[in-house]
DNA sequence: TAGTGGTCTAGACCACTGA
DNA sequence: CAGTGGTCTAGACCACTAA
């Protein structure tokens, strides 16, 4: 390895990245402002936030919107072939989750998730929308689509807790197949403003679609991810 | 919906979008220069590429280094649970596969393939290095590291072929349980120059451990995938 | 060799956050 | 209200690609 000149960007992203896996910049702690660090390696903004750009796309720091950048948190693992809800998952892994509802109401289904749900032109659905935070950090945005003829009235109970649950207790509905669909993409501004993200940022999509123990296609979830916050496990025997 | 004066990166954005939604521009075509389009939506180069940079997020286009910028053709549809190979994968869904091998070679195992592999610390593993192209565009770099005990002498066999074949036909070794990791991350460097792009693009990583009939830990693949040329599905019974 | 993308400079204004 | 991030301007030079 000779000891070429570095150009500018990739010296910040190897100072940053060293700093970071060396934890000299706490976990979940805040960076320096721009203009503090573009003075700290003398360079511009634009070029700071280039370097910046590619340390988000590598997944070890993280935006809030207008708030500046932290060092990401470990990832959780998601495993589709574990029937688990999110409340679950995150406690199994010693970290603390928490929901909040957005809105529920029934609306007409688009076209997408009629054809998702298998539903005629000018159904009507439950839309749940939901934000979720692992230790306190917003890290996934959620749709879910429930076909209202099993699940008449859902939308007046507590929509924080496990929706797996209450299909169980209040329905006698419990999960059977499940279709998933994962893409990486980016954030529309729907999705990116519950999560305090700029629209556009990187983000893991992942579509379910749910099916009851009778095979009736019961709900279907969108699910948005910051593309940092999981990684996703299957194991095939 | 008010007609509130868009910000120019948003209306770039979704200039692009609307045409290559309506088919204008052809896919795989390539976007017209830089200093162009600038020109054309009367702004600088900076902000131009922002808006670019926000579309290849979505999977909309993408770059080839000093190339320029395409439209992404429609993604591959991958499915860990059905055990099948690339170029099996690829022609099944009409498109054409190929593969070019970078490098074969027994070398000094990492630390992380000796724990991947649960080898000794100073084992020798076979490495090969392979990209992997669809309908002519270049979208996965994988290393493959297998244990030599299992596979005596492979690296002298024709590699672009299917590794599961040779597997099969020339060492009577069949693929079991296999576990999937799905990370979606950036390309370093050594994964970026063989994929013409640079370094830093968005990509999912897929870690792959293999076992053979017995349950023997046989191979591990490392696979960089650009991360808008494929969605992942997983039917779950 | 002309033109392209990759990189970088040196500023600016605005909207919002947090004290 | 000070400081921050989000956005934008108007240039520049270099290495490389494609003709």
């Amino acid at each position: 390895m000779r000891d070429e000149a570095p150009r500018p960007l990739t010296a910040i992203c190897n100072a940053l990245q060293e700093q970071i896996a060396h934890g000299l910049l706490p976990q979940g702690g805040k960076l320096p402002a721009e203009r503090k660090l573009s003075e700290l390696f003398d360079t511009t903004r634009i070029t700071l936030r280039e370097a910046l750009g590619q340390l988000e796309a590598q997944g070890l720091i993280y935006r809030e919107e207008r708030r500046g950048w932290f060092v990401s948190p470990p990832r959780l693992a998601y495993n589709p072939l574990i029937r688990s809800h999110f409340h679950a998952m995150v406690a199994e892994q010693g970290r603390v989750p928490a929901t909040e509802v957005l809105g529920a109401r029934l609306i007409p289904a688009s076209v997408e998730i009629c054809e998702l749900l298998e539903l005629p032109a000018l159904s009507s659905v439950y839309q749940i929308r939901r934000a979720r935070r692992v230790d306190g950090r917003l890290v996934l945005y959620v749709e879910h689509y429930l076909n209202p003829a099993y699940f008449p009235g859902i939308i007046d109970f507590d929509l924080t807790q496990s929706l797996t649950d209450l299909y169980s207790s209040e329905y006698g509905i419990h999960y059977g197949r499940v279709r998933f669909d994962m893409v990486p993409t980016a954030l529309h501004p729907e999705a990116a403003a519950p999560l305090k993200v700029s629209a556009g940022s990187p983000a893991l999509r992942i579509t379910r679609i749910n099916r009851d123990q009778h095979g009736r296609l019961i709900d279907c979830d969108l699910e948005y991810w910051r593309h940092d916050a999981i990684h996703v496990s299957v194991e095939v025997a």
